[in-house]
RNA sequence: GGGCGCAUAGCUCAGUUGGUUAGAGCGCGUCGCUGAUAACGACGAGGUCCCAAGUUCGAAUCUUGGUGCGCCCA
């Protein structure tokens, strides 16, 4: 007996039972023992912070790292997972400092580094609880016991490994970064950071004369809204393409090269004429030098030279050069610049000293300190805040006769999100570099050999990131990441690099170890990683090897935490120092997936380290292996971004979070539905764990993966996700509760059929079980229904190979869609078939095995359908398991729970099925589409002459398109005649009668032969008379045609016939033909309609009797129309067979008020008693 | 400002290499079924495939330009 399957099933409730059965079972890890020794899958897990709660779109990346990796290990592949969380960095710092209450880094240094840093590793834990359980909850199998942690020491030393590879290779260098800096906190922002900060100021824009150098009073006329930059101007920028004109102002005589195209806006400016001289391209300007407007460094520096790479030699600053960012919708189209206090400028900058030999070229010129003030080149204005200097220094230019024009400027500006009173500058700061510009091209064929979902992202986003690849700005002025192993000689600043901690203090000399030690042993609770962290880690020095007595000591940055976890492929395992053999065997990764927002980010890191590292042969020392391309992974698939859906009122712009309410409550307004990006503060979205009680996580899992393709973006919408569920896994459930209830009461139950181990109950197996016939000997239906079983996983396969979810599961639901709604619906017949043998109980319980070769046709037709189900059930609860891992679970423990200990304990220890090719009859699933369309034609006939199907007909024609099957169709028209409730199905020769022909072309086949004449002969075969067309072919294989004087040779599979039923039947007409029905309703199939009609009154009453389906009963019917009284005598048997009625009596009805039922308008009443009762 | 992507039914989305009745689910309407039953099914209505131009015998699909939206970067 199979467990009882009820149709109210609670999926939450049973995901619990699942989860809890996975544990206790451990069911993972027995599916990875199951494949020790296969070919690996390999997986990466991209690294989560668990110092935030997760989110939805957590649930989509969850779910889409899940289903591949099961499905491969299904499939036979040994699959490992390990899990990671990423910890380091800035988020980490300002959590801690909400916490403390702190800001800027000084009062992190008055609090403490140290303590600072044990905060922050304690914070990095704060929500593992939830992800935790989120992961288990959503069905992400993955081994969080053995999580790699970034703050690890071991992870560390890998990470520092690699550091020293790159220093060693002289690929890590110190370099300037213009970063926005919050002068007040003496800190950096990280661009998230800023982009919170912007709001709406007004700045002083000032236009200032720069003096042409050697050219009579001719200057040019730059725009700027940051007057306090211009001390530390070093150059000129116009766009080379661009028109300049020279123009003279008449009112000052001076002369001003601008823009060609802002001579006019700047004249209405100024409200005087300005007069155009002469017009030229910018490129005309290149070179020329110019007297900037303070002399602080131009006083020293303004004459000097140095050597260019290509010969002769140049002025270092203050001339003219090119910029493509010069544009004309500001200004003047001549850009201050001031490489100090823009990234733009900046690039300038590098692009001029690139131009020079080493050492030869200008350097950068900051008159600003870190503080935010003046230094002392900046002579007056020394000490002050640059913002408050705008002011006077604009009053300077004025009394100078420099300042041309001045007017207000409004913009968004940032400021410090901390400390909102306080703008924030751009500002130049020391910073170590990754040279990744000398790996561009490697990096780029790299990407070129990665499988991207969706494929524009190689040469899209990616690759377009890739092209204008900087060098990497990899440290950090802060406290809690992974140091930056380099330390330097105190005499010489000679640099060297560290791989590990052992190595460190091996070095001669080695001291400052007992901080930590110290630390450690007033605290035993600290965790050892922490040795490799500032402050112990910056403690440690040793003798220097550059100069006698001198010490080495360790830089203070920190490393961009992205280093760290593009560094996993390797670190995640502690390689070099362990573990080598196994990273050789696991790198490349098969599969990644993260969300469209790492493509700088993860992907990119990966990349770049991995590229460096172990793909070029020229720079790789002795012990780095080298690897094909791609690498570091082979296939991803980029998600699309997750979108919250609210509503909001259109009159009030109230907002609900549910987007189900239609009525606003404040105003009464229509509220709308909106999707928006997801926000913590406006909790936009339905927490997962609500889903989950709700609705499972199944439902969720397949929403996310058969809705839409991956990369599109998801509209996290509850509506949504509960929609999905009747579609697939409730059909799926009530197709399986029926198999069960039927199954139970008939007996049916295959471990008594089948001997020895059940296993997987693959087909081989259930080849041997007692009544298991070969499918030819099967019904077409069953045999019908298996082929398109193992065409679905066939399908499913080739596309799950291809990492494409999306279309797997429509196949999947195709197929659950043809199980339910044609296959059961069709077969129901046949698993009633023993209660409607009158006294006849016999079922397939405790069946004598010998005996079920000789049973009767019908009841061997009974459990072969038994069987199919059987079968379809087992292996599609197998095909959805990684999709849908609980309910394929609960399915297959209650399939083969019946066989016990014989059959395999878990779903997910099976082998995937992939479809048998030869159980597949394309013959056959085209036929029976035909069939099901010919139904369908049928009932849209009925429908459209509202003729409901429990009229009986006398005949329906059917008229088709293509005759080829039509022999089939005839021998096989029970099911048809069934469906559509008619008397005879007739295959009609007089087709005239009922349809009109029309040839159509074969455009795919006819459009490349004939090209320019496809419309003539579309016209031609319009006027033609189809009969003499179609009879040629039949009688010759051909038909000509002429046009334009050309002749056209027309097969018959260059032509596609189309019938289109004529006006005056009752007549529907689709691709596969045309079906006429026979609307005449005689005396005899009135009263047989009349029978079923009663048939279904008395079948309610059943119902609402609560009646076992087995219960027999007495019925007697009360009725005067005689019409209907005959009907039900006639047809007496038929309905007693139906009700299972052992006593069936017609009377007259006594009194017409009592009346409860009416059939064709006659009052009737009805009395049901349970027989026996 | 630059890059990338998206735009198809009321809603959420599919749509292979260009091929002639553009699909699915939900919703809506009509009806059916009633021993899967707090289910289920059928049928139907609903589309200038964002706009414009081009390439082509033929464009939802390719090209260009525009419009709107989103993301990333500046």
């Amino acid at each position: 007996m199979f467990q009882p399957a009820p149709g109210n099933v609670s999926f939450p409730k049973q995901e619990e039972e699942t989860l809890e059965f996975w544990r206790e079972r451990r069911v993972y890890e027995k599916t990875l023992q199951r494949r020790a020794g296969q070919p690996k899958f390999v997986f990466n897990e991209g690294p989560p912070t668990a110092n935030g709660l997760p989110h939805p779109g957590h649930c989509l990346t969850r779910a889409i790292k899940d289903v591949f990796p099961r499905y491969r290990t299904m499939r036979g592949y040994f699959c490992e997972r390990q899990a990671g969380w990423d910890t380091h960095g800035l988020p980490v710092e300002v959590e801690v400092c909400k916490e403390l209450g702190i800001h800027a880094k000084e009062e992190i240094e008055a609090y403490g580094i140290e303590p600072f840093i044990h905060k922050c590793q304690a914070s990095v834990w704060r929500y593992m609880k939830e992800w935790e359980r989120l992961t288990e909850r959503i069905g992400f199998w993955i081994d969080l016991g053995s999580a790699y942690v970034t703050y690890h020491q071991s992870y560390i030393e890998s990470v520092w490994w690699s550091l020293k590879q790159l220093f060693d290779r002289g690929l890590l260098y110190k370099g300037h970064k213009i970063v926005w800096w919050w002068a007040q906190g003496g800190t950096a922002l990280s661009a998230g950071e800023v982009g919170q900060g912007y709001r709406e100021v007004a700045d002083p824009s000032v236009y200032v004369r720069f003096p042409l150098v050697g050219e009579e009073n001719a200057s040019l006329l730059v725009w700027t809204t940051t007057p306090w930059t211009l001390p530390s101007n070093q150059f000129a920028a116009v766009h080379a393409d661009m028109e300049y004109a020279r123009v003279s102002d008449e009112q000052t005589g001076q002369r001003l090269i601008l823009a060609a195209a802002l001579v006019e806006t700047l004249a209405k400016k100024l409200k005087r004429e300005l007069t155009v001289e002469e017009t030229f391209p910018g490129s005309a300007l290149l070179g020329k030098r110019y007297i900037p407007p303070f002399n602080y460094y131009y006083q020293t520096l303004g004459k000097k030279t140095g050597a260019l790479k290509e010969g002769g030699v140049e002025h270092l600053a203050w001339r003219v050069v090119a910029a493509e960012f010069v544009t004309l919708e500001s200004g003047t189209g001549v850009v201050h610049q001031a490489p100090a206090f823009g990234e733009d400028d900046f690039n300038v900058l590098q692009g001029e000293r690139a131009r020079f030999q080493a050492d030869a070229g200008p350097e950068l010129i900051c008159a600003v300190g870190p503080d935010g003030r003046f230094t002392a080149e900046a002579g007056e204005w020394q000490g002050r805040w640059v913002k408050d200097a705008d002011k006077e220094i604009t009053r300077n230019l004025r009394d100078r006769g420099l300042l041309v024009h001045q007017e207000q400027y409004i913009h968004n500006y940032p400021f410090c999100w901390r400390a909102d009173q306080d703008p924030l500058i751009q500002y130049p700061r020391e910073s170590w570099f990754i040279r990744t510009t000398a790996f561009r091209d490697r990096m780029l064929e790299n990407n070129r050999r990665i499988n991207w979902l969706p494929e524009h992202i190689r040469d899209g986003r990616f690759g377009n990131f890739l092209e204008s690849n900087v060098d990497w700005a990899l440290s950090r002025e802060r406290y809690w990441g992974t140091p930056l192993p380099i330390w330097v000689c105190e005499k010489t600043g000679m640099m060297e690099a560290v791989a590990n901690y052992d190595d460190l203090l091996k070095k001669p000399g080695a001291a400052g170890a007992e901080v930590w030690e110290q630390a450690k042993q007033a605290n035993p609770e600290l965790v050892e990683d922490l040795k490799v962290h500032k402050p112990y880690i910056d403690a440690v020095t040793y003798d220097s090897p550059f100069a006698h007595g001198a010490r080495m000591r360790r830089v203070p940055e920190v490393i961009d935490c992205w280093y760290d976890s593009g560094a996993m492929p390797f670190a995640q395992l502690g390689y070099p120092h362990c573990e080598k053999e196994k990273f050789e065997q696991q790198f490349p990764a098969d599969f990644i997936s993260e969300a469209i927002d790492q493509t700088r980010g993860w992907f990119y890191s990966q990349l770049a380290i991995s590229t460096m590292l172990f793909g070029d042969e020229q720079h790789v020392t002795d012990d780095t292996p080298l690897h094909e391309f791609p690498h570091p992974f082979r296939n991803c698939i980029v998600l699309g971004l997750m979108l919250a859906e609210v509503g909001v009122c259109d009159k009030c712009e109230q907002r609900y979070n549910d987007p189900s309410v239609a009525k606003c409550e404040k105003c009464g307004g229509n509220v709308s539905r909106r999707t928006e990006k997801m926000s913590k503060k406006l909790r936009n979205y339905r927490e997962p764990q609500e889903i989950f009680d709700r609705y499972g996580a199944d439902a969720l899992r397949w929403y996310f993966f058969a809705n839409q393709t991956p990369w599109s973006s998801i509209i996290y919408s509850e509506r949504a996700i509960k929609e999905k569920i009747p579609e697939f896994l409730l059909r799926l459930w009530n197709v399986f509760s029926f198999f069960v209830s039927y199954s139970n009461t008939s007996g049916f139950d295959p471990a008594d059929l089948l001997a020895g181990e059940a296993g997987q109950l693959k087909p081989e197996t259930l080849r041997t079980a007692a009544g298991y016939r070969p499918f030819e000997e099967r019904n077409e239906l069953d045999r019908w229904v298996l082929s398109e079983l193992n065409r679905t996983a066939a399908a499913v396969v080739e596309r799950m190979d291809a990492y494409d979810n999306f279309v797997a599961c429509a196949r999947l639901n195709e197929f659950v869609d043809a199980l339910s709604n044609w296959y059961v619906r069709r077969s129901r017949d046949r698993f009633w078939e023993n209660w409607r043998r009158e006294g006849e109980s016999k079922t397939f319980t405790n069946l004598d095995l010998a005996s079920i070769p000789k049973l009767d046709a019908a009841s061997r037709e009974k459990l072969d359908g038994y069987w199919t189900l059987y079968e379809c059930l087992t292996t599609v609860s197998k095909l959805i398991a990684p999709f849908t891992p609980f309910l394929a679970e609960s399915l297959w423990r209650n399939l083969t729970g019946v066989f016990g200990p014989r059959a395999e304990e878990s779903v997910h220890l099976c082998d995937y099925p992939t479809g048998d090719a030869s159980a597949v009859d394309a013959q056959l699933s085209d036929r029976m589409r035909l069939v099901r369309e010919i139904a369908s034609l049928g009932l849209s006939v009925r429908a459209d002459k509202k003729l409901k199907v429990r009229q009986p007909l006398s005949k329906a024609e059917v008229i088709l398109s293509d005759t080829l099957h039509q022999a089939w169709l005839e021998s096989h028209d029970a099911l048809l005649r069934d469906e559509l409730n008619v008397k005879q199905i007739e295959y009609t020769q007089e087709t005239e009668k009922y349809v009109n022909y029309q040839v159509v072309p074969n455009f795919r086949l006819l459009g490349p032969q004939l090209g320019k004449l496809m419309p003539k002969v579309q016209g031609a075969l319009k006027k033609i008379n189809p009969g003499e067309l179609l009879a040629s072919l039949n009688a010759t294989g051909e038909a000509k045609l002429t046009i334009d004087g050309q002749e056209v040779t027309l097969s018959s599979e260059s032509i596609e016939v189309r019938l289109q039923a004529k006006e005056g039947w009752a007549a529907a007409q689709g691709h596969g033909g045309v079906v006429v029905l026979s609307t005449e309703l005689t005396p005899d199939l009135l009263r047989e309609g009349y029978a079923r009609d009663l048939v279904r009154f008395i079948q309610e009453r059943r119902k609402e009797m609560n009646c076992q389906y087995d219960d027999r009963i007495a019925v007697v019917v009360g009725v005067d129309a005689p019409e209907l009284g005959q009907a039900f005598k006639e047809n007496e048997a038929y309905i007693r067979n139906e009700t299972l009625a052992v006593e069936f009596a017609v009377s007259p009805l006594k009194n017409a008020q009592a009346a409860d039922q009416q059939l064709a308008g006659q009052p009737l009443t009805l009395d049901v008693q349970v027989a026996g009762a």
